[in-house]
DNA sequence: TCGTGATTGCAACTTTCGGTTGCATTGGTA
DNA sequence: TACCAATGCAACCGAAAGTTGCAATCACGA
């Protein structure tokens, strides 16, 4: 049954986002009693921080297409898949919605921040070390901006990231506009 | 009175969120009695689209610093104390949550859309009238880029957009990870 | 098979809050 | 002074979140 509430909560979230989302309904999709739920996750920020926690899927490999551009390409790839889907889609309006309680926030955060962590930092330390790209560049600025380029395709304009659009946008970021764009 | 209302809106809206917002909390921050404030606008969401109808600031003029660079940068400035603004914060609140009427949404993506539109444009159309960038450039992604880091920076990250932040992301975007970066 | 404890369902209730209504009050203006 | 619009106010309505008490069911061991 945990996991028919989970299911429901994700989908809620990620349809309504935090505010809009009630117990009653969660329990309802599930097929359960709203008394029940309440009974297991007091509140509705014990609710969703579980059931985030639960979906937390375990990463996947790392890219290695052998240079930066297509590792990037896989990782963003990833990324867009992660946020259409429906724990991404909770997570990150979660994120953005001022209404849930910081601990409820906080968590939705270090979600996040995990998924778009450790794995391309070893994709860019990797390029650096076959000399593709300096040492000194800035990996954080690069990831934050990607990232938030996503956002905005995806929320804002509420496109669909396509492979081409993500191919742009990768080398933007790695050529700039002012140099000859590869390919 | 119509005036503190909207201030009151806009205050709530940035600090809430379109979900959490309430007439009657609106009309108790203006002083007003909120059967009053219901008289004049029947529903949250023909308040809220008014309030910020009402609070559109008029376009500054062009920044011209005779270099790309230096007009982006004014333009970044300008665009984060938009967002910063209590209007701004409201547009992008209310653009991201899930729950506004489509009507409401519409209002303000067409309010974002506004902000981060014709201006920049023709900043690049000067820049490739300079020389400075090839015909070709993909004006556009280089904005909505810029849009999406800097949402990044102040919803996801929460920090605050420094100047020296300004100029590391606008070096990354015209002149990209993998060249020598400008000063 | 029986019994006991935990889980769930269910229905009624309370509370809160958004929104409505009717009426008195105020205030400006011809 | 008389009238009309705007505001205040208090009572009310209805919906939905959350609570509670109790019955029914299920699971598991004696």
């Amino acid at each position: 049954m945990v996991r028919r509430v989970f299911e429901a909560t994700l989908e809620l979230l990620g349809a309504q986002g935090y505010e809009r989302l009630s117990v009653p309904e969660v329990a309802e999709r599930a097929g359960l009693n709203k008394t029940s739920v309440y009974r297991r996750w007091p509140t509705k920020g014990d609710l969703v921080r579980e059931a985030l926690e639960a979906s937390m899927a375990p990463q996947g490999p790392l890219p290695d297409t052998g240079e930066l551009r297509g590792d990037l390409l896989e990782f963003a790839r990833s990324a867009v898949g992660f946020v259409e889907s429906p724990l991404g889609e909770g997570v990150l309006r979660t994120l953005l919605a001022g209404g849930p309680s910081p601990e409820v926030r906080a968590f939705a955060a270090s979600v996040f921040r995990q998924q778009e962590g450790a794995g391309p930092r070893q994709v860019f330390a990797r390029a650096v070390a076959r000399g593709e790209l300096p040492a000194s560049a800035d990996v954080t600025l690069v990831l934050k901006t990607l990232a938030g380029a996503l956002m905005h395709r995806l929320l804002i304009e509420q496109a669909r990231c396509t492979d081409a659009y993500l191919e742009r946008l990768i080398d933007l970021v790695l050529l700039g506009i002012t140099s000859r764009r590869g390919r």
